[in-house]
Parts: C-alpha cells; sequence; structure tokens
DNA sequence: GGGTTGAATGTGACTTTATCACTGAAGTCC
DNA sequence: GGACTTCAGTGATAAAGTCACATTCAACCC
C-alpha cells in the first residue's frame, strides 16, 4: 500500500485516522502538479515516481530548482497551505508519480499533535534551504562546462540520457547555444555521442564528478 | 524591552516561561553570529538591527543570500538546530543587532504548545525559501548592470551608500573589477559620484527600480 | 515514396561577464 | 614623511549569453 516514512513514525491512531482522509493520487510524465500562480490545495508526500520543480523568471528562461522523489514532501506547498500566498514555481513529472495529498486541517493536526511529524516538515525544509543555496552558488560561480559535465555523469551511468539541448539548458539555467557548443566541444573530445534528443556518455571522466 | 512578534503571539504563561529562559544578546557591527561549519546553539529572534546571511562557495567566492531584520527568524538556524547539521553559511552583523536566544528545549516546546509560534516559524521559512528563489533567478538570468543600478537605487536613497566595490560584488556575487567597470560607466554617465569606499547615488532613474 | 511541417540542432557575429595580471591612488601607522 | 595596506582602475583574453538564421531530422500526410 501507499506509504510515506513521515507517517509511519504517528502512533496508531493518529495515523489510521490520517490515511483516512488522504487522497492517493497518481500522475503521469509531463503532467503538470502545480504551476507558477496557483493556490495550494493540500500537501503532496511523494511516495514514488520522480518530479522536477522549476521556476520561469521575469526574463522568460526557466531553471530547474531541484527534484522531489520517493518520500519527499513538497516543501514549497507548506508555505503557500500556510500562508495563503500562491505557488511562484511550477512541478512537472518526470517519471509515473504518486503521491498522498494531505488537505490543510489534517496538515495542521499532524503539527499540532506529532512531534515526529514536524520534524520530518522541518528536515525537509532544511533540505530544501540548503538545495537552494548550493543552487545559487553553482550558478553564480562555477563554470558552465564542468556543470554540463557533471550534469550528464550523474545521469548517465555509462549509458545515455534522453534529452534535448533545450531541456538541458533548463536543467543549468543556461541558453540551448551554450549547451550545444559545450556538447558539440565534448563530443570533438570524443566524450559524448550526439543525436537528435539523445546524448550518449562515453568517456567522461568519473573524476570530474561532484554531485 | 526586548519584544519580537512571534512571542507576542503566545499565551500568557507559555510567554513568561520563554522570556525567562531566552537569552537577551547584543552584537557589534562587523561581529560573526556564526560561521560555516559550526554548529547551532540555539534559535535567534532578531529584534533590531540588521545582519547578513551570505555563503562562501568551493570556488572562494562570496554571495549575500539574504539579510535579517527586525522580528526576522533565523530560519538557517532552525534547521540545523534540528537535525544537527552544521551552518552552510556565515551571518554577519551589519548595524547593531539584538536577538533573544532560544535554546533548543524552549523552540521544542514552543513548537509543541502554540499553533500561531508554528505558523511564524513556517512563514519564516516560506519567505526564505521564497528569497533564494528569487535569487537564483536574479543570478542566472538578470544583467549586472541593471542589478547594480537597482541595488545602488534600493539602498541609497538619493544619498550615498558606504561600500568597497569588493563588498558590493559580494553582495551582487559577481568580481570586484565587474562592479568597478559599471561604476565607472554610471560615473561616466553622470548617474553616481565615485570615491574610495563611497558612491554617491546622484541621477538614477526610480523607473529601473524593482525590489 | 515524395513532400511538407515542426522541432531540434548548428553556427557566425557580437555583447556581456569573468579572469588574470598588473598599476596607481588613498588612507594608516609608526 | 616614508612604509604598508587597502582600494580602485584597466588592458588582454576567455567564457558565456544573445540574436539571427541555416540546416537537419523525424513524423505525418497524401
Amino acid at each position: 500500500m501507499a506509504r510515506h516514512s513521515i507517517l509511519d513514525s504517528l502512533n496508531e491512531t493518529l495515523r489510521k485516522e490520517t490515511l483516512d482522509k488522504v487522497r492517493a493520487m497518481q500522475f503521469p510524465p509531463g503532467q503538470i502538479l502545480f504551476s507558477a500562480g496557483q493556490h495550494c490545495q493540500g500537501l503532496p508526500l511523494v511516495i514514488g515516481g520522480r518530479v522536477k520543480v522549476q521556476m520561469t523568471g521575469i526574463s522568460g528562461h526557466s531553471i530547474v530548482l531541484y527534484r522531489m522523489g520517493v518520500d519527499d514532501i513538497c516543501t514549497l506547498s507548506i508555505g503557500c497551505l500556510m500562508t495563503g500566498r500562491p505557488y511562484r514555481a511550477e512541478a512537472v513529472v518526470e517519471e509515473d508519480a504518486r503521491a498522498l495529498m494531505i488537505p490543510r486541517g489534517v496538515f495542521d493536526r499532524l503539527m499540532d499533535q506529532s512531534a515526529a511529524f514536524r520534524l520530518g516538515i522541518m528536515e525537509s525544509y532544511g533540505r530544501r534551504l540548503d538545495d537552494l543555496m548550493l543552487l545559487v552558488e553553482e550558478v553564480a560561480f562555477r563554470r558552465m562546462d564542468t556543470r554540463l559535465e557533471e550534469w550528464l555523469l550523474a545521469r548517465a551511468n555509462g549509458g545515455s540520457v534522453v534529452i534535448t539541448h533545450q531541456e538541458l539548458a533548463v536543467e543549468l539555467g543556461t541558453a540551448r547555444e551554450v549547451v550545444s557548443r559545450l556538447l558539440k566541444e565534448l563530443e570533438r573530445r570524443d566524450m559524448v555521442k550526439l543525436s537528435r534528443g539523445k546524448i550518449q556518455v562515453t568517456g567522461l571522466l568519473e573524476s570530474s564528478a561532484q554531485l
């Protein structure tokens, strides 16, 4: 059955009550969980699949902020839920995602009655802040070529990645042309093989991999 | 007396107990509240002055992430307090700062017993996430010249700012030389007057001010 | 199969930003 | 009034972003 570790820490009664009022939902790839400007309906606890959270600036450019996977909590929703402000970012399903939607009332109740639940929420917040701080540093100071290599290495596993240059540009927060040129250069150095919508990683050194 | 709005929402007993166990502290400009790698001792509630939070990346460059002022809560500390992880950033006092330090036990108790306190904490978290998301967008996509102009406008109030080019570079997350050149260009256009450690803002248009 | 279409990719030219390596200028401290 | 330190200016070059357009590929339709 649908489970999320933050619910495991609840006592029997509370868990039963919660599971009773929670909606289990399923989303296909490409589905948009929420987008900028929308208001939050409930707190999603991710129990499977993968969801990317990205934002589009006034400039019209987009950048991926972070990802959610199994056992994650949608941190952004918490703030929107409690303050009533709309989302500033957008969440897009990458791999068939399943989530438990916790309605506002239940969330309040859990925060009130379970220290373990509170800890889980706080941890999630802390992790997100950390993610974003690292991202700021990355975007502000690190070179695009090394970031690109690291990104490829991190998700190719010696194999290949199915992605367009445009999507990759959004991952890194840069322009498509920049990605195209850097990839071409990597191809010249026999580190990748390019084809339409797909990148085969052949000779990137593990040594350059950091996160 | 020392007051923080998040404590105002507590009931009489809880507030008395809290104020009893809280340490009021004072910090002069330049003082470092905490630095990267340190462990968190308690949650600071800022009740006066101004503190900037900045981080230094592996590259050795620094960037200012956000500021705290009256009635702010040091969001970063919450995560470090609850998870036991060390700080990743550094907090430096800019204007004589006063804060109430809430020890861990009291924090846990407040989270447990006051819905209003919880809401305050969550709001603070939400604001911080927002700040950082905006910063990411800013750093990734916006032009340095407009960011510089906006920064000057936001804190000059038609007067002048006491700051070195190096410090300004850290504010914007760029290199000192870049700031120097952009400022020189602004001077040529009669929009600022430069002197050692000080920038007089004379003719920047309000129209370019956002945030 | 040949043609049409739209998305994906390649690239030149140019601007902006970052980096490196200096030089000079302005304050501070004996 | 030097000696030192911090701050600021600048040329040369590299990296990254922008704009405009050319090319290529895959899919779809007769």
